[in-house]
DNA sequence: ATAACAGAGCTTTTT
DNA sequence: GCTCTGTTAT
């Protein structure tokens, strides 16, 4: 066997976590260091030169697509199938752990997975239950405290409460919240962590097992783990120093949703035996902005250190735009993106990226009126439609009718007379009785207490999922889909929708029916659980990248956040302003200050060749003006690597004071500060100032191409750009 | 049972 | 200011 080719490609440090010895490492690797390639280099070293077999490795990621683009790259280098080797998500895995041992879990082996949007419908129920005002114990909230709780680790039963009459409210519902899953037979997110853990920590034999099988241990983006997953990794590693962390204490910004970034300090400690090696060759980006990138993230105290090089060039300088307002930031992203494209690059080779949704939107009107095709990244996913899991919840009920939430949402779904007056008397009984819904509608049902009518539409729907469930067991999966969207009703709902919508969603079940038949299912390793089980478990795990792709070349919005991981060619990082990135509630935090300098970090180190940064002057926020200042991250980078871009030669902006004044000005007038404006011969500009009224109003307006200009409305041809 | 209305909320997201 | 949710009124 070559065994050469797994290092030849490699550069010295690459080469030395690679090769490594089998030992607990510590692999330090900045933006574009080519992280993950020495992972999959790693496990293959194991496998062609330690000889471990595939079986015998376990590799840990936190996306799906990291988890397939992992085994994608081993299979391609090893020139050969590995399925053996469990690679997956942390989520993933402890599935996969939980459905092979349902009952050392203490789950019944129908279990099903459920994603965030029922776990809140489940607490808002329960919270009802328990007379709880909604104004002051929000469910949102409550969720969040039962979510962090599970990623300690911590029970409901081991909760202090400290006599904190908060905290025994959030105690009393997260015990209910148990209650309920448990009974359901329903598993959130967090849950399938904290019961993988206890499974291992339990159940000594399945430990020793597990713990001899899994030789060497690989996870990926180590600096997000949270305290559970961390505890996992170190059951599972113990006594054996087997375990491989990639990470960047630099690149961790999942802090708010539980992630330790200390993981990374504690590695050290409980790793006493652990080599180190830093990836700080950067093969992504040009000079300028890694120099940017160094100079911001030495801000950060606490860190591990590392400092980005290139063998490339310095590049071109960064360019800083600061602009009026929102609209004449869009205005100038924008114009450089068609600039580009006419310069031949492509659109998918641009991103725009902004610490928020919301701000997407003015540059999506921007894209759209110069008909620039674009796609924003984040919203809801395939899995996620109203319609998909409707028909989802359908499929659900048909293997296991005690699945609660799945009753509640399409019981009445399409409309078929099942009332709330019914639905309550069903509640009530079920939660009295600890009953499951559908025990409660069979009671009712039963004991002749309902109405002929909610009767017979109740009988009706119980008779459907029935008659589900037996089909189900003749047709194979897909057609198992088909029938259920069709028998249920959903497709015709959907079809008397209001055209373009209820168009989309009878798509989208065709589509669904489509992704039943592409599953691929791996009897193999299906643990016992049938096709169906295994293609719901699919659907809440795998939330679905695959929502009907265009391929057409799209400019790229998305939030920082998202951007991780990716990189392009020439990147927008806008609205650089306090109080939006850094956000308003970090502002008086130096730990998630700190956060938001990475996430800048991460932001920067997107861009391969050109990196814009951008803030406004002036920005419309939640219905109000806001005058922000420039972002303090803009202070910390080199001022060598950055040109400030001015439109015109000496052109003087209105400053915050003058920018209010001349919003008192602008709101008797037709047009409004920032408003984007095209003439006949000075073309596109941008209001700056307005005055005068009637035949003297007068408008100052900033244009692209001729300068700042003074125009008597009377006489000015404007029209709106 | 649908539409209209009022009220809340408003960083970031994967699983 | 806008969007989403849940409630109320027809």
């Amino acid at each position: 066997m070559d065994v050469s080719s797994i290092i030849t490609s490699l550069n010295d440090d690459q080469r030395l976590a690679v090769s490594a010895p089998m030992q607990a490492m510590l692999v330090l690797a900045g933006a574009g260091s080519g992280k993950t390639r020495v992972l999959v280099h790693r496990i293959a070293w194991h496998i062609q030169v330690n000889h471990i077999s595939p079986y015998n490795i376990l590799a840990v990621t936190f996306t799906n697509k990291a988890a397939n683009e992992m085994r994608n790259r081993i299979e391609e280098l090893l020139e050969t199938p590995a399925r053996a080797m469990w690679i997956g998500t942390f989520h993933g895995l402890a599935h996969r752990l939980l459905r092979q041992h349902a009952k050392q879990a203490k789950l019944p082996d129908t279990f099903q997975v459920m994603d965030s949007d029922d776990q809140l419908r489940i607490i808002k129920r329960l919270m009802k239950n328990l007379n709880l005002d909604d104004s002051k114990w929000p469910p949102k909230q409550a969720q969040w405290f039962i979510n962090a709780q599970k990623d300690e680790g911590i029970r409901a039963k081991h909760m202090h409460d400290n006599g904190d009459f908060y905290n025994r409210q959030m105690k009393d519902i997260y015990l209910a919240y148990e209650d309920v899953c448990q009974r359901s037979g329903l598993v959130d997110f967090a849950e399938l962590l904290l019961r993988a853990h206890e499974l291992l920590r339990d159940n000594e034999d399945l430990l020793a097992f597990y713990r001899q099988r899994f030789q060497q241990v690989h996870v990926d983006e180590f600096q997000d783990t949270n305290t559970i997953q961390y505890a996992w990794l170190r059951l599972l590693t113990e006594g054996n120093n087997n375990l491989f962390v990639v990470g960047d204490d630099d690149q961790s910004i999942y802090g708010w949703r539980g992630a330790k970034i200390e993981n990374i300090f504690n590695f050290q400690k409980h790793y006493p035996e652990h080599g180190i090696v830093r990836l700080e060759q950067n093969y992504r980006s040009t000079g300028h902005i890694l120099k940017a990138a160094n100079t911001l993230i030495a801000n950060n105290d606490n860190r591990m250190g590392k400092e980005l090089w290139t063998a490339a060039g310095e590049g071109q300088a960064i360019s800083l735009y600061s602009a009026f307002n929102e609209q004449d930031e869009a205005y100038f992203v924008v114009e450089k993106i068609r600039q580009w494209v006419r310069d031949g690059g492509l659109r998918s080779e641009t991103a725009i990226l902004y610490r928020s949704n919301a701000q997407s939107r003015q540059f999506e009107e921007r894209l759209m009126t110069t008909a620039t095709p674009y796609r924003v990244y984040g919203g809801l996913r395939f899995f996620e439609r109203m319609e998909i899991k409707n028909a989802l919840a359908y499929l659900r009920l048909s293997t296991n009718p005690h699945d609660d939430p799945s009753f509640e949402r399409v019981v009445n779904t399409p409309t078929r007379g099942i009332g709330a007056k019914t639905l309550d008397d069903m509640r009530i009984l079920a939660r009295e009785q600890q009953l499951s819904l559908w025990q409660a509608a069979l009671a009712m049902l039963e004991s002749n207490q309902l109405p002929a009518r909610a009767s017979n539409a109740l009988r009706g729907f119980l008779n459907l999922i029935i008659a589900l469930g037996e089909t189900t067991k003749e047709l194979s999966l897909h057609e198992t889909v088909k029938q259920v969207v069709e028998t249920s009703g959903l497709i015709e709902l959907y079809k008397k929708e209001k055209q373009d919508k209820g168009e989309a969603r009878v798509e989208n079940l065709e589509e669904l029916v489509n992704a039943a038949r592409l599953f691929d299912y791996d009897s193999e390793n299906a643990e016992n659980l049938g096709e169906l089980d295994m293609f719901l478990a699919h659907a809440a795990l795998e939330a679905g990248e695959m929502q009907g792709e265009v391929d057409e070349d799209c400019v790229q919005l998305m939030t920082l956040h998202s951007a991780k991981g990716l990189e392009f060619k020439l990147v927008f990082l806008v609205g650089l302003e306090e109080g939006l990135f850094p956000s308003q509630q970090a502002l008086d935090d130096a730990g998630r200050l700190q956060e938001e300098r990475r996430l800048c970090y991460v932001g920067i180190t997107r861009a391969m060749q050109q990196l814009y940064l951008t803030h406004a002057e002036s920005r419309r926020l939640y219905g109000k003006d806001s005058y922000p200042r420039a972002s303090r991250f803009l202070r910390e980078l080199p001022p060598e690597s950055i040109q400030e871009i001015r439109l015109r030669a000496n052109v003087s902006r209105p400053t915050t004071n003058s920018a209010s004044q001349s919003k008192g000005l602008g709101s008797k007038g037709t047009y409004k500060l920032g408003q984007p404006v095209r003439h006949e011969k000075f073309g596109e500009g941008v209001v700056l100032q307005m005055e005068g009224e009637g035949e003297q109003e007068r408008v100052q307006i900033n244009f692209r191409n001729a300068g700042i200009k003074w125009l008597m409305l009377a006489y000015a041809k404007l029209d709106a750009a």
